[in-house]
DNA sequence: CGGCATACG
DNA sequence: CGTA
DNA sequence: GCCG
């Protein structure tokens, strides 16, 4: 029935259906010509979408209409989940007229008839909580504690209490009353922490009161719909930094264009059910478009663009059928015209020439390999190269490097989508080491605030990941020591164990960082590694990339949020901290100097942009968004005091390659934050838990580059 | 036309 | 320049 | 490629 369609390869017996916007009428008139082939038996089903709008649609015996939540929470948990608790608003079933009159817009659902799947009068409570899965996964905090036994606290707890002042996690407390204390009972043995009493509690701050980091519990608490109100107003500043204040809905309004369409039907491609509802099949070949910016000028921000645009289609709810449909989403000009050619043909004459070209692909195949970026890949084109066969016959001639040639050999192995269980298993013989480390190097008594997790889409619950990511942080008894001493030993450890590949030396691993302050402050490699198998006598699993990173206690914070968040999201976070006027009023309040802030991976410090966003050269002093904040004015002419202190800071951290950013200046202090939520308040947002931390929709197939 | 996230190996 |  |  969806023959082609990505979406509908995971099963073959149900209807995704967007969650909302949408009537009755559209799904209906969808599903029609795709019922032509359908020979089996079909239902007639009356369905209504709450609105008013009523439809008999057929639909094809067994089926049963879903969301794609259906299908993410269905994919993440491994097993197909009830789609009762998952159907979609607008073709429920046609509710009883007098109650539709009195509750309008209750979302009460009505118990099903057969064709939609045999719900029964299951609790509506239930079905409730179903329906929203992103609400359950909230700490709704009595959820949280009230397993938890009302027995005296640990003495160790209670000590950890008094010294970890968690000024954040009171915060978001604000107006509930304050609850019991909660109690419990945690040891950890080695790398794990069990629970003596009661259960691991799952999250820190609230009312749990336990301190960031305590007992191995490094997850914070979040509200729901105001993380997801974040994400939007981050994804908005980040494509366009004017509409900030403005307020727009998340999504366009369901409009009343469904019922005329002014516009002709330029749509003559793509007929899947699952493309009027995303258009999955544009982001598709906007992402081939996408390849053919392999090489020239500014070629990696054109990719960039290309990719928001994507991101954006991707969250675009509405049928793309005339040219108005696609003006609404509000892409630039020259992406909007290709949207429209794809649509009218099916392809794009950008894409056309570049699929013709064999050195275009040839440099997208080089760029697969590990190690290579658009500059070798040119040399090796250059060289008359065109398979990663040519390459590696000629592996001599084209002095590649070790990491190029690790990235050749197993770049086969590179196509094999890991799933999150193997990712675990690696993260366990990772923390075992650390921990084993940690004790061994005198980690006082605080080894259990050791930080050691599988970071990137692993810990944003992806069911699939492309590569093991993993980061330590010590515990702050171990602050004096050297991360890249740690890393040595930890990486002789894991070899020794037989996670890691005996190659890129990770038996030689050394960090050449004679810098500053005694103990470096991070270390990272990377590598491959092969997991070993769950049982004996099991195939061997591929061979994986594999990170390991270590940071020093108090870059935790800073570094979790890095290494937890995707790509865009990161860098729109760092865009919001550079630019947003509450991250520069933030910034000025910590150094009157400070046009803004500046988000790494190991601190967040105040920056003095000396020609901000908006301002064309020395000649006028116009502001980037708006005067929203009264300032002081001490722009384009850093005071003394300020370009020492950038001289001191920079020092340190100076590249190699680029040029040296001599439009911006570090101020000082540091804006010291305790946890993520900290980070986030600090910038004036609500915590991102880190599983919403994408844009677009959660895990299709789309990887940044 | 300058800038686009920020850092380490 | 490569990586994240 | 797009925004200011």
């Amino acid at each position: 029935m969806f023959a082609g369609c990505k979406i509908a390869l995971c099963d073959t017996t149900h209807v995704a259906v967007r969650s909302s916007g949408c009537s009755a009428r559209t799904v209906a008139d969808r599903l029609k010509p795709l019922l032509r082939t359908w020979k089996g038996p079909v239902d007639e089903v009356r369905v209504s979408d709450g609105k008013g709008g009523q439809a008999q649609l057929r639909l094809p015996r067994g089926f049963t209409f879903c969301t794609e939540q259906w299908i993410i929470d269905s994919l993440a948990k491994g097993v197909l989940q009830p789609a009762e608790a998952y159907r979609p608003a607008c073709v429920a079933p046609p509710a009883p007229p007098p109650q539709a009159a009195q509750q309008p817009a209750s979302p009460t659902r009505q118990v099903s008839p057969a064709s939609f799947g045999a719900a029964g009068p299951a609790a509506p409570a239930q079905l409730a909580q179903l329906q929203q899965p992103e609400a359950g996964q909230g700490p709704s905090y009595s959820d949280v504690t009230a397993p938890l036994s009302e027995a005296a606290l640990s003495a160790a707890l209670a000590d950890a209490q008094q010294d970890a002042q968690q000024p954040a996690a009171g915060e978001q407390q604000q107006g509930a009353a304050p609850r019991a204390r909660p109690c419990r009972r945690v040891v950890r043995r080695g790398a794990e922490f069990v629970a003596v009493e009661g259960v691991v509690p799952q999250y820190t701050g609230g009312d749990t009161c336990l301190p960031w980091g305590a007992y191995g519990v490094w997850e914070e608490p979040f509200d729901a719909a105001a993380a997801r109100e974040t994400v939007h107003k981050l994804q908005r500043f980040y494509e366009k930094p004017s509409s900030f204040g403005a307020d727009m809905p998340a999504v366009a309004a369901p409009d009343a264009s469904e019922a005329q369409k002014p516009g002709a039907r330029i749509n003559t491609v793509c007929q899947h059910a699952c493309c009027a509802l995303r258009p999955w099949c544009i982001v598709d070949k906007l992402l081939e478009v996408k390849q053919c910016y392999i090489s020239g000028p500014a070629l990696q921000h054109k990719q960039t663009v290309i990719n928001k645009s994507a991101k954006k289609l991707e969250r675009w709810e509405q049928p793309l059928d005339t040219a108005e449909d696609v003006k609404r989403v509000e892409l630039g000009a020259k992406t909007e015209g290709k949207v429209l050619e794809i649509l009218q043909t099916g392809t794009c004459s950008k894409l056309g020439a570049a699929q013709e070209d064999p050195r275009v692909q040839a440099l997208n195949l080089f760029c697969e390999v590990w190690g290579c970026g658009v500059k070798v890949a040119e040399r090796w084109a250059a060289a008359g190269c065109r398979t990663l066969d040519d390459v590696r016959a000629r592996v001599g001639e084209l002095s590649l490097t070790a990491q190029q040639q690790a990235g050749l050999r197993h770049h086969s192995d590179m196509q094999v989508p890991i799933p999150r269980s193997e990712v675990g298993r690696a993260e366990q013989v990772v923390r075992q080491a650390c921990f084993d480390l940690v004790e061994r190097w005198g980690g006082g008594g605080d080894a259990e605030q050791t930080f050691c997790q599988g970071m990137g889409s692993y810990r944003r619950r992806a069911p699939f990941t492309h590569d093991i990511d993993i980061m330590i942080c010590l515990p702050p008894s171990l602050d004096g020591t050297s991360c890249s001493a740690f890393m040595a030993e930890l990486l002789r450890l894991l070899l020794s164990r037989g996670l890691l590949l005996d190659e890129l030396s990770p038996r030689a691993y050394s960090s050449v960082h004679v810098d500053d302050e005694g103990g470096d402050g991070s270390a990272s490699w990377s590598g491959f590694c092969r997991v070993p198998p769950a049982e004996q006598g099991a195939p061997l699993l591929p061979v994986r990339r594999i990170d390991v990173k270590v940071y020093h206690a108090a870059h935790a914070p800073y570094a979790i949020n890095y290494f937890s968040s995707g790509t865009l999201f990161s860098k729109a976070l760092r865009f919001w901290a550079n630019y947003a006027p509450p991250a520069a009023k933030v910034a000025r309040a910590a150094n009157p100097d400070a046009t803004g802030l500046k988000l790494s991976d190991v601190d967040l410090l105040p920056i003095q942009r000396l020609r901000p966003r908006g301002v064309a050269s020395p000649g006028g002093t116009k502001r980037p968004y708006g005067d929203m904040n009264g300032s002081s004015d001490s722009e384009g002419s850093p005071t003394a005091a300020a370009v020492a202190a950038a001289a001191a800071l920079s020092h340190s951290r100076r590249h190699k390659w680029g040029k040296p950013d001599g439009k911006t200046v570090e101020l000082g202090p540091a804006v010291p934050c305790t946890d993520e939520t900290s980070i986030f308040r600090t910038l004036s947002l609500d915590y991102v838990p880190p599983h919403m931390r994408n844009f677009g929709v959660a895990y299709n197939a789309s990887v940044d580059r």
